[in-house]
DNA sequence: CGCGGCCTTGAAGTGATTCAACTTGGGTGG
DNA sequence: CCACCCAAGTTGAATCACTTCAAGGCCGCG
C-alpha cells in the first residue's frame, strides 16, 4: 500500500500544498489502495454504505440511469478527484461510479470522515472545497448538454478535458493526451446518439480542430476549440488533494 | 432582523432539529437578514466577494451564461436552501443567482463560515451535506436535459418541484401549489426553446396530466407524471437548515 | 390609449435520431 | 494458424423532434 507521504500526486505541483502533520492524517484515515480493472463499478447506485475515495491513477466516470435503461454520464474522474462524496453524505448513493482504464484507488472509510470534521478542521474545509469544484463541473456539463450544439459539445468535453490533464502534467508535446473514452461513452456525456457523434466528430477532425490515433487525442490549436465552445474554464489555482 | 431562535421555516418540521446551542451560535453568525424584489440579483457572476445565504422565503434560481446570451438555468432554489456554497468556496462564482419572487435571505458572512469549520463540526458537516445535495439535484437535471425527451422533462420538472415543495408544506389540497415561473424559465431550465416548451405544456395540459391558473398549477395525478417521467428522487428525510 | 411582457399558434427548416449495413482490428477457440 | 466473433467505428438514407421565423392575442400598467 502507498503512503500518502509518498504520494506521487502531490509532487505533480497541481496540488495545494499540506503540513506533514495534515499529510499523516490521511495517511491514518487511509483503510487501503486498491487496484481495480477497467470496467470496475466503483460505486453502486442503491448500494448501502459506501465509502469514499480517491482517485490515484487512471480515469472513471459518473453516471445516472434511467429505469428504461437511457444513461447520462455526470461527469469524468481524473486522478486527485474524490469518488463518492455525495453517496457518503446522504445514505445511499443516487449514480454509479466506472472505471474507464484500470485505476488505483485511496479507500477512506466514510465513518472516518466524521472525525475528520471533528478533528481536522481545515481538512474538511478542503473536502467540502472539493465537493463545490466537483458540483461546478456537473455545472458547465449541464449548461453544455442544454445550451450548445452538438460540435460545441464535443469541443467543450475536449477542451475541458485537455485543461484538467494539462494540470495534472499528462499532456506530452504538441497538446497530446491518451483518450480512453469510446464514442458512445462520448455520446452519454453530451446526450447526443452514437451516430450523430460520429459524424460531429469526423467532421471536427476534417476541419482540423483534433486528430486522433492510438487512442491519442492531439489538439493543433486548444484556443480554437476552446472559442468554438465558449468553454468558461475553471480557475486553475491549486487545490487540495485528500 | 428575525432570529434563527424563532425561525419559521424550522416550524415546517422539514428539516433536522438542532440544539439550542447551535442555533444560537448560527444566529450569532447571521449578519443580517434580506428582503430583496423579484428579478434581484442575489450572486452575481465573477464577482468577489460574495457571501452565503440561506434562503428563508421566497423562489430563485441559479443560472450559467455563454458569451453569446445563450443561458442555462441549473437548478431552483426553495426556502431552506443555501445560496452561493461554491462561490464561498472558490473565490468567484462562475454562475449567477436571481430573485423569482420577493425573498428573503440570511446573511452569512463567509469568514464566518471557516469559523464554523474549526469550531462547530457537526454544522460544518452539515453544510457540506447541503452541497452534497445541491449536487444532487443538478445530477438530476443533467440527466433530465441530456436524456428525457421534452413531455418528459416538463413532467420531470413539474414532479421535482412538487415533490420538494411538499416537504416544505408549500403544496395546499388538491396537490396544488404556486408556480413563479414563465415558460422561459422553463425552457432555459430544460434546454428547449420557448416556442417547443409552450407547445409541449400545451399537449400535457390537454392530456390532462396538469392544469393550471392565476399562477397556481394542480397535479390531479402526480403519481402518472412521475412514471410519465422517470423521476429519480431524492430521499426526503430530514435536511440540515443553516 | 399604447406599450411591453407573456402566452399561443402556424408553417417552414434543420439538426439530430433511428434504422440499417458495412469495415476494421484484436482476441479466442477450434 | 486460421476462422470466427464481437466491440468499436463509419456511412447513407429516411424520419422526426425540436428550432426558428412570424404573427397575433391577452392583460396589466404607465
Amino acid at each position: 500500500m502507498i503512503r500518502c507521504t509518498e504520494c506521487a500526486l502531490r509532487r505533480t505541483g497541481a496540488f495545494k500544498p499540506l503540513d506533514e502533520e495534515d499529510i499523516l492524517y490521511i495517511d491514518a484515515m487511509k483503510r487501503a489502495h486498491l487496484a481495480l480493472p477497467a470496467g470496475a463499478e466503483i460505486i453502486v447506485p442503491g448500494a448501502e454504505n459506501t465509502e469514499l475515495y480517491t482517485l490515484y491513477s487512471g480515469w472513471a466516470y459518473r453516471y445516472k440511469e434511467l429505469p428504461d435503461g437511457r444513461r447520462q454520464i455526470l461527469h469524468f474522474l481524473l486522478p486527485g478527484d474524490l469518488i463518492g462524496l455525495q453517496a457518503a453524505m446522504s445514505e445511499v448513493p443516487l449514480y454509479g461510479v466506472i472505471a474507464l482504464t484500470p485505476v488505483s484507488i485511496c479507500v477512506l472509510p466514510r465513518k472516518r470522515i466524521w472525525n475528520l470534521f471533528g478533528t481536522m478542521p481545515e481538512l474538511a474545509f478542503d473536502v467540502t472545497w472539493l465537493g463545490a469544484r466537483e458540483e461546478s463541473h456537473v455545472d458547465e456539463n449541464l449548461t453544455t448538454v442544454g445550451r450548445r450544439a452538438a460540435a460545441e459539445r464535443i469541443a467543450a468535453l475536449l477542451v475541458g478535458l485537455y485543461r484538467r490533464l494539462l494540470g495534472l502534467g499528462l499532456v506530452s508535446e504538441g497538446n497530446s493526451f491518451a483518450l480512453p473514452l469510446t464514442q458512445q461513452h462520448i455520446a452519454d456525456a453530451l446526450g447526443l446518439s452514437l451516430v450523430h457523434t460520429n459524424k460531429t466528430m469526423a467532421r471536427l477532425r476534417r476541419l482540423g480542430f483534433y486528430s486522433q490515433s492510438d487512442g491519442m487525442v492531439t489538439l493543433p490549436n486548444p484556443h480554437a476549440l476552446e472559442s468554438l465552445s465558449q468553454f468558461d474554464a475553471l480557475d486553475d489555482r491549486l487545490r487540495p488533494l485528500i
